[in-house]
DNA sequence: TCTGGGGTCCTAGGACCC
DNA sequence: TCTGGGGTCCTAGGACCC
């Protein structure tokens, strides 16, 4: 078996970058994208980091920079992130099906097997290939393990002269890199274990790297002391091939006002449960369990969250039930005086749905667990055909007031055909 | 006035059992 | 008032990630 080398490609400032593909003519200004209900910016082009706009900042916070510099801002249109995310991996496969999606915006390549003769070669041409097909920037670093690869992604992001790709297998500058890269900025390293590792006087990641495994285990745990080992250049975090069933489902929102109604409460858990129910049947799964919360705002004196949560004997996957175990357990908890800011559904204990098992107690009923299953194939394949919401639950239109603010929203250029951008064709006569 | 959303893994401590 | 020791399983919360 060959020794293990991983590329990590990761798209710079995404959302941003996303956006930009369809505006080209905010290249080189300063460009935030917004989280939900436009509260914080989660993407920032460098000329807004520059501007010392740092990554969650409270737009409330900023509109005075914002005004000054002329920042474009935007409400985070996932569809189209989402779809240009589809883009990219769908192009990285065609490189090696030995790919893992880590997330939205970064994958990890197993490049072991694959005949490279010159990594930082094989990775600009890469790179060249994503931005020509895309318009996506991205930074790819390629190490012996998947935290170095991570490192050297984040130089490649850091320092222009690399051209937006580090290598770091076999290359002699390796310990410079590691040094010039902060403990807190290592993967795997986040606020609390940062401060107590810098009290030991280790300040960066060869420092880090050169750690006696025992003493990292003893100040780190488990999980620090595989850093420190990965660091060094060992890899410990294999490559996850395919695509992962997920262990819960969370669907919440803050709300677009604060209401004290239970029937917008409802509605707002009527949607939540409906889209969690959705993600949990594509998953292939049934849930054991389903719980709600409900929060006041947690900026606000008193702040308080109220959970509910009940089991299924039998698992489930049925939206109807569901919504209606959603909010029946909200109406144990609702009280007239609270002003509600958020909501949540998450859905846990999971089985595959090929699985059902029979309780001993003879209480699965298989005949309504079939009807159940069938009628939601069909209501998600009517979905599926003539849009998202053409069936669904009453209860979801009880009240829509709950929705989170978008005003700043970019059409979805890719995914909506009336939303296509929109060619203006230029006439030139010649004389 | 205005501060996001969705995950995974690890660990400590309690419940329970022998 | 004294009243063992060890194992497993489960859960809540912490820490981390994007």
């Amino acid at each position: 078996m060959k020794a293990p080398i991983f590329a990590l490609v990761d798209c710079d400032n995404f959302f941003v970058s996303c956006e930009r593909i369809f505006r080209p003519d905010l290249t080189d200004h300063p460009v935030v994208v917004l989280s939900s209900n436009d509260g914080c910016a989660v993407s920032r082009s460098n000329e807004a980091k520059k501007l010392g706009i740092p990554m969650g900042a409270p737009a409330f916070k900023y509109q005075e920079l914002f005004k000054q510099h002329q920042v474009a801002k935007f409400s985070a249109n996932f569809e189209l992130y989402g779809n240009i995310s589809r883009r990219i991996t769908e192009l990285l496969t065609t490189v090696t099906p030995r790919i893992e999606i880590y997330s939205v915006d970064e994958s990890f390549l197993d490049l072991s097997e694959l005949p490279i003769a010159d990594y930082a070669v094989w990775g600009h041409s890469v790179r060249a290939a994503i931005l020509q097909w895309t318009g996506v920037p991205v930074s790819i670093g390629i190490a012996s393990s998947k935290t170095l690869a991570k490192l050297a992604s984040n130089r490649a992001k850091k320092l222009p002269e690399l051209g937006g790709v580090l290598n770091l297998i076999n290359n002699p500058d390796t310990d410079m890199y590691l040094e010039s890269v902060a403990v807190q900025d290592i993967w795997g390293i986040g606020r609390q274990l940062a401060p107590k590792l810098r009290a030991e006087g280790i300040d960066n990641a060869l420092k880090l790297s050169k750690m006696y495994p025992k003493l990292a285990k003893q100040l780190t745990g488990i999980r620090g002391r595989q850093t420190v080992t990965e660091l060094d250049g060992i890899s410990c975090f294999p490559i996850t091939l395919g695509s992962q069933r997920p262990k819960t489902i969370l669907r919440s929102r803050t709300f677009g006002e604060d209401t004290n109604s239970s029937h917008i409460v409802e509605s707002a858990l009527a949607s939540f449960a409906t889209t969690a129910a959705f993600r949990l049947r594509r998953s292939g799964q049934l849930a054991k369990q389903i719980g709600i919360f409900v929060d006041t705002n947690r900026f606000k004196p008193g702040f308080r969250r109220w959970t509910k949560n009940m089991s299924y004997r039998t698992p489930i996957a049925d939206t109807g039930q569901l919504i209606n175990d959603a909010v029946s357990m909200f109406g144990e908890i609702y009280n007239t005086g609270v002003a509600y800011h958020r909501a949540g559904v998450w859905l846990q204990d999971f089985v595959p749905d090929d699985q059902l098992q029979i309780d001993i107690f003879g209480n699965t009923n298989i005949h309504e667990h079939d009807t159940s299953q069938k009628r939601m194939q069909a209501i998600d394949s009517l979905n599926e055909r003539y849009g998202k919401h053409t069936v669904h639950y009453a209860t979801q239109d009880l009240a829509r007031q709950w929705q989170p603010k978008r005003k700043l929203c970019s059409p979805r250029y890719t995914t909506d055909l009336n939303e296509l951008p929109k060619a203006k064709i230029v006439h030139t006569t010649n004389k």
